[in-house]
DNA sequence: CTGAAAGCGCTTACAG
DNA sequence: CTGAAAGCGCTTACAG
């Protein structure tokens, strides 16, 4: 009936410090510092007997008190594309209201601007920082090898780098923080499915760009799903629109009319404030079912309208938190903390967020 | 296109010191520390000097070295209810994942367990561990005032209490980390809605204890969504079963059987090894949709086997993460890091985690 | 290859 | 009410 406490203890407060290894191995401190921190110039015979020590003590690192001696701080940089896409707004927003609450811990965070979808680009972006030696940086890459080149100078300078939202070349990054879209894209799948019931039913894809690794792992994931699970679903031809939300309105519009079977509509990428006009202007009697990406303002909005049924969520907040945490680990020279998967999260209007994702709308107009 | 370095930067490494702002304010740096942690004994010409000084040079304290210096070490503990419940195992799992890696902040965690549900055992818990002065708590509480005293207590003794997954009463604790359990009832009702796509339908509720707060929450939250949007779904009275696994098998199989009108089965609480074992046998050549709560080891599976639909899960690997976070906050009485909503995550077989959630199945039997 | 000493930014007695 | 000094657990020159 009492609390009985158990296992996941150890004792904190009288850790061993390493003066104390040192005594124990019968060393001076500054000789049980070099093993410790492999700064080499140390006899065989002596290595032995710090390391010995140190087993015997359960020695830990202070990391604190080292990173205080030493001044550490940590500088970070975010890379992210720039322009006028209200899920990097929110991204930076988050990001933004977090600077605050890290200069406590020593963390600094620049967040830089490149240019999206182009190779060229980042790779002039990642040669630019080169200078700025940052501890680490998190970047929404790109898959090409062009990269290479740069993420390899970033890292032999020392600087840790982590894919954000989208992968680099697996070589070059220590870490990626983000989600399956194959994943993503099979539980809009799944999830349409469900809403027809067995019943009959076709979609109208939208897709921002097949050279977009996430759109195109999306859009596989949910074809996988439909033609394994749901024969009853017929699926159009999917629509290019370079995530423009014009774009968007116009192909949402006349496919809904030229097309007056569709069902449901799934926007794999950006662009849905188009989308979302062109639904309020829809005078179809039968509403379709409508899934899209990404929890902005006014996908938010949508869902409590019921423009839009559901909308799949890759928490951009819990990714930047974990990219701190990594990255901060990284620096550190320790292993980085158990964490489970990232999911793509489903909103449905019930389990919404209570404050509004930031979206700091900077830019006159949203196309996101 | 080129990086272009913007806002969400603060220098970070020249950072003045308490030493600097001494001797701008013209006092010796013990007065300075007397005024910026407030320990009194300060001519208020001293104390005007020092501020002014602190703003001027926009003075950061180091809160690593405070720590150092004084030793800091935060001891935390988790009280949890104790038994064979596949949930909190997965608490405990991710907590004992976590120590090693916590040490090395200088946190420790032990966890209690307490007896479930039972005011009379939570108060003693709380009591009994008052002497061990833990700097901060987690506890799964209970709504009674019953334990206001316990909990004042430890308040008093300077011990940071959070709620967690389950509240204490809202004058006794510093925050709450759980789900709307409201939200939650109402996105399962939401996806069984859904699910039916227009089509008649009836459900059979099934639920621990209407004395348990999420519980009835849970209830209410999905009773609410099916009244308002889903006049085609009927819904038969819940049962109770005090997430026995066993008593939720036996009832699922005589609702079945009884009430072959019967489209969906939402559990609202546990025991839900019961529900997939009864599914498993059940002769039924039309098979219903069925959500539950809570993701762990069979759930999962089912899910997998598709003997469920959807889980409504509450992510306790974020939740302990964000209680640690929050305390650590508390005790060094910083403000808390901006977070948003924990919401109900929904699970379909599509967007499961990949590694299976550590539930250390160290009961012989797993009731949930 | 090894050691003594100062310093990181704070807190904590201790003396005035 | 005020200040000088030692110490927290490390790192970094510097001297042998």
């Amino acid at each position: 009936m009492n609390a009985s406490n158990t296992s996941a203890t150890r004792e904190t407060g009288k850790n061993p410090t390493l003066s104390d290894v040192a005594r124990v191995a019968g060393v001076s401190y500054a000789t049980a510092d070099r093993v410790i921190n492999d700064r080499g110039n140390v006899a065989e015979k002596s290595v032995r007997k710090v390391h010995d020590a140190m087993s015997e003590l359960g020695y830990i690192r202070n990391v604190a008190a080292a990173n205080l001696s030493r001044q550490r701080t940590y500088r970070l940089a975010f890379l992210l594309p720039k322009g006028r896409n209200a899920f990097f707004s929110r991204v930076r927003a988050h990001l933004d209201s977090l600077v605050e609450h890290l200069v406590v811990d020593q963390i600094s965070v620049d967040v830089s601007e490149i240019d999206a979808f182009d190779v060229e680009g980042l790779k002039h972006s990642l040669l630019s920082i080169v200078d700025a030696s940052y501890d680490g940086i998190a970047v929404v890459g790109l898959q090409s090898e062009e990269i290479a080149e740069p993420l390899r100078k970033l890292q032999e300078q020392g600087t840790s780098i982590i894919g954000l939202v989208s992968d680099l070349p697996v070589d070059h990054r220590a870490a990626y923080v983000g989600i399956n879209n194959v994943a993503a894209g099979r539980t809009a799948g799944r999830l349409l499915g469900l809403s027809h019931a067995g019943r009959k039913g076709c979609v109208q894809m939208i897709v921002g760009s097949l050279d977009a690794r996430d759109h195109a792992d999306r859009l596989s994931g949910f074809r996988e799903v439909i033609s394994e699970d749901y024969p009853n679903i017929e699926l159009l031809d999917p629509i290019m629109t370079r995530d423009d939300a014009e774009k968007v309105a116009a192909v949402v519009k006349e496919a809904l009319v030229a097309e007056p079977k569709v069902s449901a509509v799934y926007n794999v990428g950006a662009g849905n404030s188009g989308l979302v006009a062109a639904l309020e202007q829809c005078t179809r009697p039968k509403r379709f079912f409508c899934i899209v990406h990404e929890l902005v303002a006014h996908t938010h909005k949508a869902l409590l309208n019921k423009h839009i049924d559901l909308v799949i969520d890759q928490r951009p907040d819990v990714e930047i938190n974990r990219s701190i945490t990594i990255l901060k680990a990284l620096i550190d020279g320790r292993e980085i903390p158990p964490m489970q998967d990232l999911v793509p999260t489903i909103y449905v209007r019930d389990n919404l967020p209570s404050h509004i994702p930031d979206t700091t709308l900077r830019h006159t107009q949203d196309h996101d």
